[in-house]
DNA sequence: GAACCGTGGGG
DNA sequence: TCCCCAAGGTT
């Protein structure tokens, strides 16, 4: 389909959105403790990875007690995994904590303990791809790094494409566009993937973005159009009755527990759980959210030994050692 | 490329 | 209440 590139933009108008964006994060960023001056290299990996679909304000205080406890590599490196999991708390996709993990080993193994400050060392890293290589090379290195996320690919999409939505899933031509958007300027270049970033995190959001309120609202495409809707309806993820949701309540109990917790006990009727909550410190609500099919309830147990996120110890299941 | 992987707050 | 979706990555 035919839509605006950077191709339609003067310099003099790149420039200009350059200043304008960057003049409204000055003025307007949140105050994030990744962002400050002192937050070490590994204190933005770390932010970097909580922040992948999930919420700043959850990722917060969640950050806080991660880098106090573990304040480089070395020290998360040399817990158990399990111990990740655990104080991964509900943020979601556990999965993350335990690549964050390895991520903490391969940097003290491959790097001396030091987070690595290239995009292709940090692509290599657990849990790392092309955004997050990207954001941590720039925010924590300094470095002119195409960084595309979610908030960007939409401002890219209205601004300069004049569509409501980006394309399902990220292609070459929105990669192209943001790399001709980005600023020359190194210094820049990292205050602009901030700033774009921040601009639709807080103003071009994905429903009732608050135009009003925007920096470059007379230059965006998408308003200039009347603001057409998207071409397309982004199809929701299923949840009810999912494996994904008889996982997320067995690892609420597993991060419960501090004993493992007998195999029986995922699969009795949620009237008959009392026998054996005692002594493994698992509240009978939690226990309660496991009711579900026994093949299902296999079937996610399955899955999350496969991963890692589980093993079986002494009959029961418990967070990796 | 599509499917899968958690969680909870806001509209 | 229900649905959307949030600084993605891996298979």
């Amino acid at each position: 389909m035919a839509q605006f590139g950077a191709d339609d933009l003067r310099p003099d108008q790149l420039a200009a959105l350059h200043r304008r964006i960057t003049g409204w994060f000055a003025e307007t960023a949140r105050d994030l403790p990744w962002r400050e001056r002192h937050c070490s290299p590994w204190g933005v990996l770390v932010s970097e990875i909580m922040l992948q679909q999930t919420p700043v304000v959850r990722v917060l205080p969640v950050w806080r007690e991660w880098l106090e406890r573990w304040p480089t590599p070395a020290a998360l490196a040399g817990e158990p995994a399990g111990e990740a999991v655990r104080s991964w708390g509900r943020l979601g996709y556990p999965r993350r904590a335990l690549r964050l993990h390895s991520a903490a080993a391969a940097i003290v193994r491959d790097h001396g303990g030091s987070v690595p400050g290239n995009y292709t060392e940090l692509l290599a890293l657990p849990g790392v791809g092309s955004y997050t290589a990207a954001a941590v090379a720039a925010f924590a290195f300094g470095r002119r790094e195409t960084v595309v996320d979610t908030n960007i690919r939409r401002v890219h999409a209205r601004l300069v494409s004049g569509v409501a939505l980006p394309s399902p899933s990220l292609n070459a031509a929105e990669m192209r566009l943001a790399a001709e958007l980005l600023p020359d300027d190194v210094g820049t270049s990292v205050h602009w993937n901030a700033a774009v970033m921040e601009l639709g995190a807080l103003v071009c959001t994905a429903r009732a973005p608050k135009c009003a309120d925007c920096p470059v609202r007379d230059s965006c495409a998408w308003l200039a159009a009347g603001e057409p809707p998207p071409s397309y309806v982004p199809k929701g993820q299923a949840w009810h009755g999912t494996d994904r949701q008889v996982r997320g309540a067995v690892m609420a109990v597993l991060r419960l527990a501090d004993a493992p917790v007998p195999a029986e006990m995922f699969q009795r009727e949620p009237a008959d759980l009392g026998f054996a909550a005692d002594g493994i410190g698992v509240p009978l609500s939690a226990l309660h959210r496991l009711n579900s099919a026994p093949e299902q309830l296999e079937r996610a147990m399955a899955g999350l030994l496969g991963d890692g996120l589980a093993e079986l110890h002494q009959g029961g299941y418990r967070l990796p050692a």
